[in-house]
DNA sequence: CCAATATTCCAGAACTCTATGGAACAATAG
DNA sequence: CTATTGTTCCATAGAGTTCTGGAATATTGG
């Protein structure tokens, strides 16, 4: 066969971004970037990991191009290459939860009843935010909030969010949103609210997700 | 932080499934199987390993559940558990090409210069050959067409190209596509075709990207 | 039942990956 | 200039991966 050459080299660029992506702690790194933009300091406490070992692993990441990095003052502040791997961190997701059933009894077990959340799907948030009949609510970190909303949005996050109950009135419909599916700060705002009476829902996925799907991102603080 | 265990456990998940895929021959394997099942033997004949070697990389693709089997008499022919994993393998693919350009050198150097072949769109093809304006040439191997292929399309594998043409009128339109963005087989035989004289083009990808489109597929030989 | 064929299992050598702790290297504040 | 902070580099031990041959297993045809 002639063109094995050239093929070895092209799979081996393949394997190349999958490979960077082969490990637990870089899939989260990933998905915290793809939130926005963050310090090596803060992904370390983000994930657990110690300073040097979270540095080597976006070492890895960025020597795959799948990370670029922009230097302030001391800090380094990673973030995602460009949507495409979003987008690629997306069909991991959906691979894994398709044909791994222990993903799946992860989420039963850990995370929630989820169908009992009754996700709302980004279509329906569209249509019914438009005509103002929910009151949205980010419940993710404020520096992420900022980095990229859905428009109208509140940030509230988790801790601030009985504060926040006071002012909303108590007929509203909620929908909260988070980091993406499997993210558990939704989840758990829902479940407050419904404690106290709201009448609240999440949505399906989250913020990476809503801007692959091509929908309106506002940026700045509130 | 609470939910840290279980946080590991589904990330530990994903990278089951992107580990797997963390090899340059086993995305080669995916590849092939996208084209249709295959026996252990046809593949390590495809890739150029040995059938042990072949046997425990489908056996790694088998324990993260990618690929399922079918044993019939002495052979096992493996195929693709579901269609997400085409999809992944897809997303994997435009990834490498969007993040690193040494694919795109690759492309370049070794396969073809790319553009001259105007590769045509699914959407144009769909036109175009519903008012029956192009002769749509599958040049695959015979059993991979009969595993799936798009309707009206004429399975002229590229050994038998030349003893087809004589049966085409000169004056024919041809589109010839194989097994995706990189496969040799459809530029080849454009190259040989326009050599000849006939107008002939690219499809821009190949079969598992029309059927994850939704594309009508037709199955079994001629 | 025996021989032939197709596939999988197993053991070993070379290699790569991960986490850790300590050293090195900016950039800033004082 | 010095101390401090944030990050990266380096060495290392332990674990996992890839490829190779040879043995084991299963199915079919005589």
């Amino acid at each position: 066969m002639e063109g094995r050459e050239a093929k070895d080299r092209l799979y081996e660029q393949f394997a190349r971004a999958a490979k960077a992506t082969a490990n637990p702690k870089r899939i989260e790194l990933l998905e915290l970037l793809a939130q926005g933009e963050h310090t090596v300091d803060a992904l370390a406490r983000a994930t657990g990991m110690g300073v040097t070992n979270t540095s080597s692993h976006l070492q890895v990441l960025r020597g795959a191009r799948l990370v670029e990095t922009r230097k302030d003052g001391t800090k380094v502040f990673y973030r995602l290459a460009g949507d495409e791997v979003a987008a690629f961190i997306v069909a991991l997701r959906d691979l894994a939860h398709a044909r791994l059933t222990e993903v799946d009894s992860i989420v039963r077990d850990y995370f929630d009843a989820r169908d009992a959340l009754e996700p709302v799907d980004r279509t329906e948030l569209v249509d019914r935010a438009s005509r103002g009949e929910v009151v949205v609510l980010d419940v993710r970190p404020r520096d992420e909030f900022a980095a990229g909303h859905i428009p109208g949005a509140l940030s509230v996050p988790l801790e601030e969010l009985d504060d926040v109950l006071a002012r909303l009135p108590k007929r509203a419909e909620i929908v909260a949103y988070c980091r993406g599916p499997y993210c558990v700060l939704a989840p758990q705002a829902v479940e407050r609210l419904r404690a106290k009476g709201y009448k609240a829902r999440r949505l399906a996925d989250g913020m990476p997700e809503w801007r692959l799907a091509g929908l309106p991102v506002a940026v700045g603080e509130e």
